[in-house]
DNA sequence: ATAGGGTTAG
C-alpha cells in the first residue's frame, strides 16, 4: 500500500564539476572558515538575498560555487525550493547538501522532509526519514507530520508503535499527529482504537493538562462521531481557550445535535468574556442555526459578522448563504451572495443548493449555467447540488443532461452520491426501471445511499417488489439504519400486507432498533418550541389540540379526507385519524396558528420526510386560516399559500 | 542551539 520509491533518475542533477570530500559538518577544521571569512559572509548574504527574492536559480548557482556552505545557507535554499515548487531544484540542493557532508544533520533533515512533503513527494520524505541515522524527535516528528498530511494514517501509527518500542519518548507534537493520523486515513477501517490507546498514552505521560493535545484529542473523537467522548475529554480540560471552544461546538454540529452547539456557544460567551468567536467559531455556530432553522439567532450571529469585520472571509460568507436558505429566507442568502466581493466553487455550490432545497430547479440550473459562464470550474459537489435540484422539481432531462456532461464536459467522473442523486431523480419521476436499470450498469458498488434513494421512490409509488430488493440490500449494508425497516413497513402498510408489516416490524425489535420519533419545531420571538406527538410538556397542549380538532371537524367538511394510510397498525378508520392529527407537524401549525401575529409566515422544520396527511392538511389550512405556512421537511422546503404548495405535490 | 501543533464553508 505504502511504497518508498528511490529518487527518480530523470530528476537527477547532473553531476558536480567539483568533486569534494565528504566532510562531517561537525568535524570540518575551523581554519577553513577561517580561511575565507569574506567569502563566506560575502557569498552568503547574497544567497539569501536571492532566496529571498524568490531567485533560486541564481542561489543554486552561487551555491555550486560556494566553498563552505553552512546549515543556514540549505536551511533557505530548502524553503525556497518548497515555496517555488520545484522538485529538480529541491534534488540538487539535496544532493548538494549529501556532499557536504551535511545527510547526518537531523536540522536539516526535517527541513527536507517537510519540503518533499509541500512539494507531494512523501516517498522522498520517508526516504531522508529512512536514511538519517540520527533520528531526533523533531525527524520523527516531521515525518509524522508529513504522513498525515498525505493521508497516511496507518503508516504514521506504525512508525509510532516503532518509536514506542524502540524507547524514543513523545513529546507534545508527536502526540498531536498521532491522533490526527488516526482520522485522515484513507482506508476504510476505523482507528478509533488506535486513538483510544493514543489518548491513554497522553494521560500517563502527563499531557492531561495540554491545550492543543487535549483540543486535538477532542477533535479526534468528534470525526469519529464519538460525542460523548468528545464532551468527556472537553470537560475534563483545565485549561480551554478559543480554539478548544470551537472544536467542541464544531463537534456538535458536525454529528447532527446543533442544539447543544448552540448552548455551548452561549455558554462560551457567558463563561469567558475574553474570549471573541473568530470566523471558524462562527462557521460551526452557522451551521447549526440552519440545522434547527433558527433564523433569528442566525440572524444576530450574521449582525456579529458585520461588526467584527468577519465579513469578507469565504467559509462565514457560504455558511451565511446556506444559513438563510435553510431557515427559509432564500432571499436574504441571495443578498449575501450578490454582495460577496470574491466567491469561491462553494460559494456557487451555496447557492445552487439553496435554489435546490426550496424546489426552485430552473433557478439552480441558470445559477449553475452562469457559473460555468464565468469560467469557475464545476467540483463533484456542484453536481450534488444541481443534479439534487433537478430532482426536487421534477426536471428529468435536464437532469439527465447534466449527469451527462459531467464526464463529457468538465472531466469529473461521477462518484456513489452522483448516482444517488440521479436514482432519486429518476424514481421520483415514477421511472423506477430506469432508476433499477442505472444501478445495474454501475462499474463502482452501489453503496447505502444509492439504494437508499431507490427504496425512498418506492415509496413514493409503492412498488413493493424493487423496495424488496432494494431493502434487502439496505439490511446487509446498513443493518442499524432504523429508517430503512421503516421505509418498507411503510410501503407493506400501504399495499395492506399486514403480516409482512408485522415482520419488518419485528426484525426492527429484534435488532435493538428504534423507529425516529417525528419531531417539529418552530421559532417564535427567538426562542425554538419543539413538538412531539407524545408530548405533554408543552403547556398549550390541550388548547393545541382542541384547535386541531375543530379544524379538522371543519375542514373534512369543505373536503380534506384524512390520508391515514401512513399509519403502521391495522386499525379502525377512526383510530387512524386519530393518530395522524396528532402528528407533530400538525401540532407545530396549531402552535403556530396560536402564537403567530396575524399575516407573519409560520415556518416550520421537522426531522422526517413530511407525510402525505400533514402535506394535505396544511395546505387545507393555508386557504382556511389565510395563512402562508412554510415547512422544511428532512429533504426540501414545502411553501403553503392559498391551498397550494410550492412542491406541487411533487416530494 | 535551531525547528513544529489543535477548530472552518457545499
Amino acid at each position: 500500500m505504502f511504497q518508498i520509491q528511490t529518487l527518480q533518475p530523470t530528476y537527477l542533477p547532473p553531476p558536480f564539476h567539483h568533486q569534494r570530500h565528504r566532510i562531517h559538518a561537525a568535524s570540518r577544521p575551523s581554519s577553513t572558515t577561517l580561511a575565507v571569512p569574506l567569502s563566506t559572509s560575502n557569498k552568503n548574504p547574497s544567497i539569501q538575498s536571492l532566496c529571498k527574492k524568490g531567485q533560486l536559480k541564481q542561489a543554486i548557482y552561487l551555491l555550486t560555487h560556494e566553498e563552505n556552505p553552512i546549515q543556514h545557507t540549505y536551511e533557505l535554499l530548502i524553503r525556497s525550493c518548497a515555496q517555488q515548487k520545484n522538485l529538480s531544484d529541491a534534488f540538487t540542493v539535496h544532493r548538494h547538501l549529501i556532499d557536504n557532508g551535511f545527510d547526518e544533520d537531523p536540522f536539516l533533515a526535517t527541513k527536507l522532509i517537510d519540503m518533499y512533503s509541500e512539494l507531494d513527494s512523501i516517498q522522498h520524505a520517508r526516504k531522508v526519514f529512512d536514511e538519517i541515522t540520527n533520528k531526533t524527535i523533531y525527524v520523527w516528528n516531521a515525518i509524522f507530520r508529513s504522513l498525515s498530511l498525505s493521508g497516511y494514517g496507518e503508516e504514521v501509527l506504525s512508525l509510532y508503535r516503532k518509536m514506542n518500542r524502540i524507547g524514543m519518548p513523545s513529546d507534545r507534537f508527536t502526540y498531536t499527529y498521532a491522533l490526527k493520523a488516526c482520522v485522515v486515513s484513507e482506508s476504510r477501517i476505523s482507528l478509533l482504537c488506535h486513538g483510544k490507546e493514543i489518548h491513554a498514552h497522553i494521560l500517563r505521560h502527563g499531557y492531561e493538562g495540554h491545550v492543543h493535545v487535549m483540543t486535538t484529542l477532542v477533535d479526534m473523537y468528534a470525526k469519529f462521531g464519538c460525542v460523548e467522548n468528545a464532551s468527556f475529554v472537553f470537560s475534563s480540560m483545565p485549561v480551554k481557550n478559543l480554539v478548544s471552544w470551537s472544536a467542541m461546538i464544531a463537534c456538535f454540529s458536525k454529528n447532527g445535535r446543533p442544539f447543544e452547539a448552540l448552548e455551548l456557544f452561549r455558554e462560551m460567551m457567558l463563561e469567558s468574556g475574553d474570549m471573541l468567536p473568530n470566523s471558524v467559531t462562527m462557521v460551526s455556530v452557522l451551521q447549526a442555526c440552519a440545522a434547527v432553522s433558527a433564523l433569528e439567532q442566525g440572524k444576530l450571529i450574521h449582525g456579529y459578522i458585520l461588526r467584527n469585520g468577519l465579513d469578507n472571509i469565504l467559509p462565514v460568507m457560504s455558511a451565511l448563504v446556506t444559513m438563510y436558505a435553510r431557515c427559509g429566507d432564500l432571499d436574504l442568502g441571495r443578498n449575501v451572495f450578490n454582495q460577496m466581493e470574491k466567491r469561491d466553487i462553494v460559494s456557487w455550490n451555496s447557492l445552487i443548493s439553496s435554489y435546490g432545497i426550496h424546489g426552485l430547479g430552473s433557478e439552480a440550473l441558470a445559477v449553475f449555467q452562469e457559473m460555468v459562464q464565468q469560467g469557475m470550474s464545476p467540483s463533484p459537489i456542484s453536481f450534488v447540488s444541481v443534479l439534487g435540484a433537478c430532482s426536487h422539481s421534477g426536471l428529468v432531462d435536464e437532469g439527465k443532461l447534466i449527469f451527462d456532461s459531467m464526464v463529457k464536459e468538465h472531466g469529473i467522473h461521477p462518484t456513489v452520491e452522483h448516482y444517488a442523486c440521479m436514482v432519486d431523480l429518476l424514481g421520483r419521476a415514477n421511472r423506477l426501471d430506469e432508476a433499477a436499470k442505472l444501478i445495474a450498469d454501475m462499474r463502482d458498488e452501489p453503496g447505502p445511499k444509492v439504494w437508499g434513494a431507490l427504496l425512498g421512490s418506492c415509496r413514493i409509488h409503492c412498488n413493493v417488489e424493487l423496495a424488496e430488493r432494494a431493502s434487502r440490500r439496505l439490511f446487509e449494508l446498513e443493518p442499524r439504519n432504523a429508517g430503512n425497516y421503516v421505509l418498507l413497513a411503510d410501503i407493506y402498510a400501504e399495499a395492506k400486507m399486514w403480516d409482512e408489516v408485522k415482520r419488518v416490524k419485528k426484525l426492527l425489535e429484534a435488532r435493538g432498533l428504534q423507529k425516529v420519533s417525528g419531531c417539529s419545531w418552530i421559532e417564535v420571538r427567538r426562542k425554538i418550541y419543539s413538538l412531539k406527538s407524545t408530548d405533554e410538556l408543552n403547556p398549550q397542549i390541550e388548547q393545541i389540540h382542541a384547535l386541531l380538532v375543530n379544524l379538522s371537524k371543519e375542514m373534512m367538511e369543505k373536503g380534506y379526507v384524512p390520508q391515514t394510510k401512513v399509519v403502521l397498525y391495522d386499525l379502525d378508520a377512526e383510530e387512524k385519524q386519530r393518530i395522524v392529527l396528532g402528528h407533530s407537524e400538525k401540532l407545530a401549525v396549531a402552535f403556530g396558528l396560536i402564537n403567530c401575529s396575524k399575516g407573519e409566515t409560520i415556518r416550520i422544520t421537522k426531522n422526517l420526510r413530511l407525510c402525505e396527511d400533514c402535506h394535505s392538511f396544511t395546505k387545507f389550512i393555508s386557504k382556511f386560516a389565510n395563512r402562508e405556512i412554510l415547512v422544511r421537511d428532512i429533504n426540501r422546503f414545502h411553501h403553503f399559500k392559498d391551498g397550494e404548495c410550492s412542491c406541487r405535490d411533487y416530494w
